[in-house]
DNA sequence: CTTTTTTCGTAACTATAGGTACGAAAATAT
DNA sequence: ATATTTTCGTACCTATAGTTACGAAAAAAG
């Protein structure tokens, strides 16, 4: 990545990008991102519309920003846990936990704000969208890998691997709407549970 | 129902409801329904826009009467058919061949309404939240009564009937989602089929 | 000090959304 | 004809979205 360089001369920098990106990240979680402006964004961290523009470009470049943030924060530590060389039936839980793990204790919001986007990815510019379809290859490349191995292993049903990993896929965004609908977390884990050991062989 | 009462008097009404209904829903299908303004409506069927506000008070009453428009064609059918009494295999087939059908034979948009809306449902107003909460309640009690039937003639797995519910309801999304998002025909229901059948016992 | 460079933020602009005031129009009833 | 009732649609209103023009401010370089 490139850092600011040789930035010596010139007014000082004052505006944060972080925490607009933070910030952000937040807001579009908690309350959908169709439901938070620039404006409000200003308003809460104190930055100047003209600003945000200068450092993002755009809403749609802000949107993109924000959601590569939030892949970093939220869905790279979940593709970790699919990437693991473990038992399947170990990966499993250490997905279900961190699906399903109390989000008022973390400080985060319910639900996922990668599949909020993705379901509302109809109000979203061609960058953020961009960034949509790649986090999604991401995820169903490692959903991918994660069945290969169980197959080789004779882990796993006779399901195609691509199927497996849609399928994969579909509990995982069914959680996260769950959750964020307001269902228990044992409930959403017993859901998840359910799909996770359907395509899986009992080791 | 109440139908139109002794309207004997004054100017005679002009006003197509259900072509502002039918129109209005395809719009919402094919395009989001936050990417349908009313005016997009009224330019769609011809109605002025008071006229449309006469009728339906709201863009949330539009919104409620439209998603009531869509169950009575869409959903109930579903309902239907994992109402009647035959056993499990044959309502799983016969709900994948209803989710997967050919769309553009029928001339309607790929995905479902009920699940778009429910996706963005943090930019709709209260009636339509409210009709939203009263087809998933219609929906889930339909799963529920079907996991019943099927546990009585020992036919399903030892799961909770709530859970059960609530995972074939994530299937049922899921496909639409990835149906919406391209999918093949095809793809879907192997999808669909790996859950359905997961958690039904073979016959 | 003056110039150059960089960032600052007030105050606009444009487009479109949902929503309505109000007088005209078209029918029946008297 | 006149009065009554109902619906019509042009033209407007308000709010807010994304976006930007532009002159001031703050630093280093000459």
């Amino acid at each position: 990545m490139h850092q600011k360089q040789v930035p010596n001369r010139g007014r000082p920098k004052k505006l944060d990008r972080d925490l607009i990106l933070q910030s952000a990240m937040m807001a579009y979680w908690s309350k959908g991102p169709s439901n938070v402006s620039i404006n409000d964004i200003c308003k809460l961290t104190g930055a100047s519309k003209p600003g945000v523009y200068r450092e993002f470009d755009s809403d749609d470049g802000l949107k993109k920003s924000v959601l590569k943030t939030y892949q970093a924060l939220a869905i790279q530590p979940l593709i970790d846990i699919l990437d693991t060389d473990q038992p399947s039936s170990e990966i499993i839980d250490a997905a279900i936990c961190f699906m399903t793990q109390d989000r008022r204790s973390v400080g985060i919001p319910e639900g996922c704000l990668y599949v909020i986007m993705d379901a509302q990815s109809d109000q979203l510019g061609t960058a953020t969208r961009g960034e949509l379809r790649k986090i999604r290859a991401e995820l169903l490349a490692a959903y991918s890998a994660w069945v290969e191995r169980a197959k080789v292993q004779g882990q796993f049903a006779d399901i195609p691997t691509d199927v497996a990993a849609l399928f994969l896929e579909t509990q995982h965004v069914g959680a996260m709407r769950l959750q964020r609908e307001g269902v228990s977390a044992e409930t959403v884990a017993k859901v998840l549970r359910v799909g996770f050991e359907a395509t899986f062989c009992q080791t």
